[in-house]
DNA sequence: GGCTTTTTATTGGACGGTTGACCAATAAAA
DNA sequence: TTTTATTGGTCAACCGTCCAATAAAAAGCC
């Protein structure tokens, strides 16, 4: 069965499998085995892809902002006008990759860590700094620049508050109700 | 030493423990002999107190809420008018006791576990109920019904989501800053 | 008010269970 | 034959829980 090049492969089994795994049994009851198992594969596996514990779960976490980015990026490139851009940087918020439970779990999962881990800090300052800069890019061919950095915070805050409450409260399906709260918020701040 | 009727000082120091260690070495680490170490007794106390670990925790985080209840009470005390009313629990939200470095931790630990845990998402529920019932409260005498369910909406996700990004990126001291960007805001979603 | 008895508070260690890390053995592909 | 992938179990460390022992205060008693 072993084939070579096995590594991409694994890694990325094993960081679906790790969020899967803190979604049903909380962050702190991931265990290696538990990750192993649902993946398919032994537990010694684990520590032959990635040097510790600690260290599958801070690339789990990242890919949590890969994706987003991935999403993001792509959105962008199909909007034309700034206001559409901004509306894109929304509509990736609250994109559908984003939008289940497991990813819920496993971005407030790093929530909760981010504190008392650097590494882990450093992903959520990259996610805040990445959104601000989108934001400002389009906000500054709208407005001045005084008030496009109040609207960005206000937008990001918004952005933040509305995912966490669905998050955490557990509306499951529907992403077009916090996106257009968003754009409702925009409008009344560009007015 | 012993005397009679400990239990409720020794609560409480177990309780502020508890925060203290879970600011200090992450929910995850935050083991009975460190929270009992710091509150300065035996480790056996904590059973004796508590039903058990998960006890303790469940009740250090409910006092968080309580905490912050306790606050917005004293500020609408003093409040008159209905805006004056929005402003106290603007303020509230973002209160002297709330913002500190172990209130960060402890609070983003909540948000962390509540997922896997009915007891803990039972906190946020009711933390979520209050704050939109309050609002919604003195937003009716304001505005028409739909207007004010879609304006208590807006505030709560931004109260929310500036105190994730101050808990979060670590900005120690001044609560001023999203109280003004949350007034700001409201503004905007009256005019 | 002294003295004993009961109650309450507290300690620190023992125990069973679990975990992350590590490794020798195996097997398939190169 | 060498390299790479994978397994499954071992092991030391640690953790939550429980408990017997201790000590101090409160209550009962004459």
């Amino acid at each position: 069965m072993p084939k070579v090049g096995m590594g991409p492969i694994r890694r990325k089994q094993l960081v679906e499998a790790a969020i899967a795994t803190i979604h049903e049994d909380g962050f702190g009851n991931a265990t290696v085995v538990k990750i192993a198992r649902r993946a398919g594969v032994s537990s010694g596996i684990v520590h032959h892809y990635f040097t510790s514990k600690d260290d599958l779960l801070f690339e789990t976490m990242r890919s949590l902002m890969a994706e987003l980015r991935r999403d993001a990026v792509e959105r962008l490139g199909q909007a034309g006008n700034p206001r559409e851009r901004i509306n894109a940087i929304i509509d990736a918020s609250f994109g559908n990759t984003q939008f289940s439970g497991e990813v819920f779990s496993a971005w407030l999962a790093l929530y909760g860590n981010a504190r008392q881990s650097p590494r882990l800090r450093r992903i959520l300052e990259i996610y805040h700094r990445r959104l601000r800069a989108n934001l400002m890019h389009d906000l500054l061919k709208i407005t001045g620049r005084q008030r496009a950095l109040q609207i960005a915070e206000v937008l990001g805050a918004m952005i933040d508050g509305l995912w966490l409450r669905f998050a955490l409260l557990g509306s499951p399906g529907e992403p077009e109700i916090p996106r257009a709260l968003t754009r409702q918020c925009l409008d009344a701040q560009l007015r």
